[in-house]
DNA sequence: TGGGAGGTGTGATACGCCTCACATCCGCTC
DNA sequence: GAGCGGATGTGAGGCGTATCACACCTCCCA
């Protein structure tokens, strides 16, 4: 990785008092993470750490948004695991064993990050638990998250999944006209699918009125019908 | 679940501190601990809680083993995603957030389990932040395991996976003559495989003088071979 | 001694999805 | 306006695995 570009140790406070872990840190907490913490930018689709890599730390998100996907086989495919976005983190995995990174990263958007490195961050643990906890948090829900996707990927056909995703970007509307923008090569990375099996689906659900396609992204007309796609029904059943 | 029987706080107390997650442990934790702390005892295949259920605190294993698996459709097949063992947790995703659990979890012999309710857990970290980043690092050891079944099944074929938990299962030992003793149909659950499929692939490794079956065991007798197809190469191209 | 239960081997069939192979359409650049 | 790259649509073929349907074995127990 490194792209970094040095930032003051004024302007590192602030953006770490405004971060989802650290926001009601003491002064003395920002004090000593600032004086450490690296600024990295990246521009969209740079890399930022591959599956392997050695690991240096945990990163926050400060703008823009990060894509943490597990690399297919001849870098053919992938599965895009988690988008994570401003005021959240990721890496944490590799700070806290210091083992190698578990997916690669890649910035979806320009983004600028903090890199706090794992010497720097584990002594706060013993004199600020709270941060222990905020981080126990966060992987729980990652781990809850993860588990989710294994047993779709192991049980729930690849229809089903397409199905789940697209509701998932949605964003909870469930307003029908809801518009995804992605394009269906994203969509089928986000399921392990491949893009022609993915534009199948797609097109089938066309067909039937449940959504409308155009380059670039896909209007929801039927959330009703993708809803029971994804609880577990055959387009062709409904 | 509840197959509890009320155990002495005496007994509970040498329990927790025998356990991996608080030998060290101060007196007053243990103490606080063990007055709450309830003992439970489940026969081999005796379910203990079942994904959805609402959540009651952290499971502690003092002995036996637990099967932790994601439910297939109907029942039929399942995804065993962990086995834990003597001085392991599990359920701490669902003591963390509140939610439901993510997974079943079935006695997989007869076991003696002690339950940590979260509201007598969660304050003890403020005081005791050790148990906090000792519970931060077997999240994310569970990460790591649960990252790396979710690429298996998106990327990796079904041969490949069973080598994986072929190997596994041997222990570490890559001598020749080791002996895994388990059903056909235990491996397939393992690796999101039918009992058939699973069969067929050790069947056509036996034939290739790899393995050796018997009812209810698995001899390895290559197994640089099984690492090859471990690695994503294919038996027939051996 | 018979019969069930559980573990195992194996064929036939069907289905889902990948891969390859094209064709189309669009926007951009030279 | 010609060419190129990226997104999309669609057919054909093939592989891998599930599923169904048996047959066989061993152990255990009534």
């Amino acid at each position: 990785m490194r792209s970094g570009k040095a930032g003051s140790i004024v302007d590192k406070r602030a953006m770490l008092s405004r971060h989802k872990l650290f926001w009601d840190a003491p002064q003395a907490v920002l004090d000593r993470l600032a004086l450490r913490a690296q600024p990295l930018t990246f521009r969209c689709g740079q890399r930022i750490f591959c599956r392997g890599d050695e690991s240096h730390g945990l990163l926050a998100v400060v703008s823009g948004h990060v894509r943490i996907s597990a690399p297919g086989p001849e870098g053919r495919s992938e599965l895009v695991m988690n988008l994570i976005g401003p005021d959240e983190v990721f890496g944490e995995i590799a700070l806290l064993d210091d083992g190698p990174r578990t997916a690669d990263a890649i910035a979806a958007t320009r983004c600028c990050l903090l890199l706090l490195e794992r010497r720097d961050l584990l002594p706060l643990f013993d004199d600020f638990p709270v941060l222990a906890v905020r981080l126990l948090a966060i992987l729980s829900g990652r781990l809850r998250r993860t588990s989710q996707q294994l047993t779709d990927q192991a049980f729930a056909g690849a229809e089903q999944r397409l199905a789940k995703v697209l509701i998932t970007l949605a964003g909870g509307s469930d307003r029908d006209g809801t518009r995804v923008l992605t394009t269906q090569r994203e969509l089928g990375h986000m399921v392990g699918l491949s893009r022609e099996g993915t534009n199948r689906h797609l097109s089938a659900w066309q067909r039937k009125g449940y959504i409308s396609l155009v380059p670039g992204a896909c209007t929801i007309y039927d959330h009703k019908a993708l809803q029971k796609i994804a609880q577990g029904h055959t387009a062709s059943e409904i």
